[in-house]
DNA sequence: CAAATTTGAAAGTAATACTATGATAACATA
DNA sequence: TATGTTATCATAGTATTACTTTCAAATTTG
């Protein structure tokens, strides 16, 4: 049996579908690892243009500009989070065991498991970690919601709310608690490579496990019952 | 008494000390303000320039670029909690005390007590919630943390690490769960005004108090001894 | 095969992020 | 008060960014 899924980001994002075409897919793949390696900041259409062996142009005919492009990635990445949220806690009654199936999948990495789509998850990871606050933190932020475009981040926050929910329906800040700790997945980690100061992981322990002992560790003290 | 204190950001974030002169205080002032305003993409040397009738050339004579005035910013207000800090634990011996002081300091916005500065600090606040994040995140990370550049925050974040370890000396985990709540303290403001749904404070309670109750529950949930 | 669509190639624009230079104003010292 | 120093202004200039436009060639689709 051969599971295609399809991860599909809001078609607002894009001014076409790049998955429909070979140069749109090559946008996507080439694009992710780019902006991994460029940072956000560096990263220009002219360069992908130049990477893949096409024009700027022809890039501005995919996407409005950087800003869309960087949305487009990161819902990627939270469609398919939720997708595989949805799937490993299927089975799943005690919601203890689910909280902590979602903190790994949260900070463990992407698994390339099943993996047709020829996307490099893990500098779709890195970019999520360094990049994700960006397209939130701009004075255009009310628009972008407004025209939904932070659905698949709100819904997974609003899905880990109610496995919290389920744990513990007295506690008061599901969703707070929910983005708080989809947040510090990302910036605990970072911190830890660069600004190490800020955590407690010392050197030898860089890796995501400890992280997720931490967040483990946070999110079941604040739901006691 | 007057209380004089002076707020001293790292020399190195300015070519020359913008305290020194009239166009320098003008540079820290109106940028800050401007920069509220605009945000820190749309923030140009060039428009300040022109709101303190001034040219471009000149605030490059003080500030290399955006991302070091930004840095000044930062260190400013962090210098500042710093301080608030020292002075409101001063003569406190109970840490839990400390911490609820602490986390009222965070969330609480900046009193202009004894204000002799004539900088917006609401302004300020609004810069950090919105921009910090792009003070670090960014491929230059290393780089500005060899210089040194972000002692003031990673300092504070070890003074409160210091009071929860103080409140709870087994807790394995004070530096991440001082930066987690420094973080928290200006996201959950800043998702309570726009994207609502990552959060559990509804429209009518759209203050502050409300994110420390959050904050405080959290602190205290993960300390428990 | 014809028509529609996509892409490439090239050029152009406005704004950004600087750098450089010479003139003038302010200021400090002798 | 004269003189040297430094800060600021005014202007101009460069390279890059973030796009837009146009037209021809290639490709896809009906």
């Amino acid at each position: 049996m051969n599971l295609q899924i399809s991860i599909q980001p809001n078609l607002k994002l894009a001014l076409r579908d790049p998955e429909a075409s070979t140069l749109g897919r090559k946008i996507i793949r080439e694009g992710i690892v780019l902006m991994c390696n460029l940072g956000y900041e560096q990263f220009t259409f002219k360069k992908l243009a130049e990477s893949i062996d096409s024009t700027e142009a022809s890039i501005y005919r995919y996407f409005e500009n950087k800003h869309r492009l960087l949305l487009y990635f990161l819902t990627w990445y939270w469609n398919y989070v939720e997708y595989q949220c949805t799937v490993s806690l299927h089975n799943l009654n005690d919601p203890e065991i689910k909280i902590r199936k979602i903190i790994e999948i949260l900070t463990g990495g992407l698994p390339n498991w099943a993996d047709t789509t020829g996307i490099d998850k893990s500098a779709l990871q890195d970019i999520v970690i360094a990049e994700s606050s960006k397209a939130y933190l701009t004075k255009e932020v009310d628009a972008i919601n407004s025209q939904q475009l932070f659905k698949p981040y709100k819904d997974l926050c609003h899905h880990i709310a109610t496995v919290f929910a389920e744990y513990n329906p007295a506690y008061p800040y599901p969703h707070s608690l929910a983005s708080t700790l989809m947040e510090a997945a990302q910036f605990q980690p970072y911190f830890m490579e660069h600004l190490p100061a800020l955590t407690d992981f010392k050197g030898e322990q860089r890796n995501k496990t400890a992280v997720a002992g931490y967040l483990e560790n946070l999110v079941f003290a604040a739901l006691r019952k």
